[in-house]
DNA sequence: GCATCTATGTGATAAAAGTACATATATGGT
DNA sequence: ACCATATATGTACTTTTATCACATAGATGC
């Protein structure tokens, strides 16, 4: 395994989808949105780049913010989704649509070029030992 | 849909994959690798975007490069994969298995919050009819 | 009193991507 | 002969984006 270059970086159009969609099924404020974006596997997501995105988002009118205090702790700024950003929603699942053709394209062209599926994806049956490549 | 601000633009490092992978079957120069992402996905793959990354590779050791004069038409720069290269396809590939994982999770959690798959996903049943969506 | 967790933000810098420009071979059309 | 288009690769500049460091503040535990 390499242990350098990686940088699995999720961009910010990557990250735009999830969190319309957790704001279409909640209502939360974004230090929330952050823990919930790293229990769905984004690794460690910079919190500036977050709080931007929302701002951003909800000055394009895609998600309304309003403060709650009351409760115990920091105010909170709770985020919900409108109107239009779940018609945003919509769109962006089409692009994420598209993303998982891409991964499983991904896949299939890795079974091709090793005679199995790598260990641990679901995609193929991954034999390992029945190894039928045919690499010219 | 919202027609202005999606922008499903393939960061280089959701790319780098991609690239790797394809050179692990074949030896290709950057004009047919470019073919090759967008008949895979990748929406107009910006050119200069491409030659730097490859060019990042080279330089890295990932991937080794040779003129191809001889045949018709422009000189073209074929690349293989280097075994440092093939190395970090393994690693890569782990961080894709990771990004499958979160739109397998963005799909489930898109079923709960709407009460079915979006239209085209292959993730679930799409009852689209016998709506039980609970939502609350 | 101090560290830590929660919670949100700003400002500066560094990295990345996109745009425009540039070159060259080859082919097909007028 | 000239032009447009497809192939093929590249550079330079600008803009966008992301990251890092810094900053604040309430609440809890030690």
């Amino acid at each position: 395994m390499p242990n350098q270059p990686i940088n699995p970086k999720m961009p910010r159009g990557f990250m735009t989808p999830w969190v319309l969609l957790l704001l279409k099924q909640w209502s939360l404020h974004g230090y929330l949105i952050m823990q919930h974006l790293n229990q769905m596997g984004f690794s460690e997501v910079d919190h500036p780049t977050l709080y931007k995105e929302l701002r951003r988002l909800e000055n394009e009118g895609y998600v309304a913010s309003e403060w709650q205090t009351g409760d115990s702790g920091p105010a909170k700024r709770v985020y919900s989704i409108t109107d239009a950003g779940e018609e945003l929603l919509l769109g962006w699942t089409e692009v994420v649509s598209g993303y998982q053709r891409m991964i499983n394209g991904f896949f299939d062209l890795y079974a091709q070029a090793f005679g199995f599926a790598p260990v641990g994806n679901p995609d193929v049956g991954n034999p390992q030992s029945e190894n039928t490549a045919e690499k010219d």
